[in-house]
DNA sequence: TGCCGTGATCTGTGATCACAGTTAGAGTTG
DNA sequence: CAACTCTAACTGTGATCACAGATCACGGCA
């Protein structure tokens, strides 16, 4: 191996393949809400829209629907799955236990880094809520920041993509939902909550950090359910 | 709808595609470690013993792929992930508190239902494992046979899904070791904390299911980091 | 007017072909 | 005898074609 030493500072050009690039345009659609829950998703269609053959839309979404976070009808339709009260509770008290646990160990295991960029999320989502015409999608993005960023902490890959998939069936439901309805946003709840969370972070507080995740997961929740806007799901 | 009586009892035909069957043969394949890390996998190779075109091989690797229980490498090969000894230990951390969060549950919301199938599980792992010459496969069966009743009684299809695929990480390097060192299967650890775990759940003792589950797992973790058997990782 | 067959057009699934990149081994050269 | 080169056989990825089944609208029968 006798290179010259400026090839040492290439990096290998990370060759995406078409069907990973398809995955990963899907799945943003469904973490921020904008694909609803009973849409159907045609494989071609989706393939016309990104500019490729049926392949790489078949290979992200099989992979969608191993996830769960799409689901093949009987009738050999694929959509984004329709959720029942029960399966929402199932799915947030799931989602209690597995990021509660990552923020917790977020608080034990976060060195100077993981503040840093906890912090800068936390200070970026309150100020777009707080600004006088919040911009809802990025809004929504500025959420899910924060809580990766807390749950990066953690030190866990496993764990972070565990909640990834979770996000991805969760998200349809919370993010269409927060879309059609602003005024959680506004009445500032999750805003204290993550206050709470990045202040037990910082202070190495395990406990109450996975408070503060289960009051912004169940706070979130509860106000889905509320609203009802789940029991239209055994209609279709 | 005027239909013959008849007609009432037809079940609908459960159509498997190929695809999913090809991912159920490869997916049991790596949780019964008959796959072992760093096992390359041909996609034509596969399809040629399964006796199908290419196609639903590429579906049930491509979903495997997604769930990390196999990779694809920079040239272009797929095979067995190989883990360090920092992945596994990360692993099991995963495993400890999710699978343990799920022997909790199940000792709280599991139904008379779920103790028989639980009570036979425990009784023929037993049984195998202290036969003369106990049959490692069978026993490596009947020791998931036992876990995910455990699990299953904690009627949380989320929580149980999350873990099969943990398993799927799992299984090549725990399994494939139990096959080459049966011996800790002898020495009856899993045993006791299986039987631990059974009690714990009969009388309703979440914290007792929950901490018998957590010794079986750090216990079998142990052994296998004892050995040793993953500084190879590295090589590969 | 109400119902049922029917065909065009959509769906996902599977097979086959094409291609670029990698690997391994045979053959050659020093 | 060792090392290098080149070729042939592989690898996964993507595109295209073929097919069975589902949907839906149109038209004819009762």
């Amino acid at each position: 191996m006798n290179l010259p030493v400026a090839l040492n500072l290439v990096e290998p050009l990370d060759r995406q393949t078409l069907g990973e690039r398809a995955y990963a345009k899907l799945a943003d659609l469904l973490i921020s809400g904008r694909l609803a829950p009973g849409e159907k998703l045609s494989l071609r269609a989706a393939a016309d829209v990104l500019g490729v053959s049926i392949m790489p839309v078949r290979e992200a979404v099989s992979r969608l629907i191993a996830d769960k976070a799409l689901e093949v009808t009987p009738n050999r339709a694929v959509r984004v799955p329709l959720m029942s009260a029960a399966q929402f509770r199932d799915l947030t008290k799931v989602r209690i236990a597995i990021e509660g646990h990552a923020a917790a160990q977020a608080a034990e295991h976060r060195d100077k880094g993981d503040l840093v960029s906890i912090v800068s999320a936390e200070k970026a989502m309150r100020a777009e809520s707080e600004a006088l015409t919040p911009d809802l999608p990025r809004a929504v993005e500025l959420n899910k920041t924060f809580h990766f960023a807390v749950y990066e902490a953690a030190h866990s890959p496993i764990l972070v993509e565990i909640i990834r998939a979770l996000w991805l069936k969760a998200g349809p439901v919370i993010n269409l939902d927060l879309r059609a309805n602003p005024e959680r946003l506004a009445k500032g709840d999750a805003i204290r909550f993550h206050a709470d969370v990045r202040k037990a972070i910082v202070a190495g507080n395990a406990a109450a950090a996975l408070a503060g995740i289960e009051a912004d997961i169940s706070g979130a929740a509860d106000f889905i359910l509320s609203r009802g806007g789940l029991a239209r799901a055994f209609s279709g």
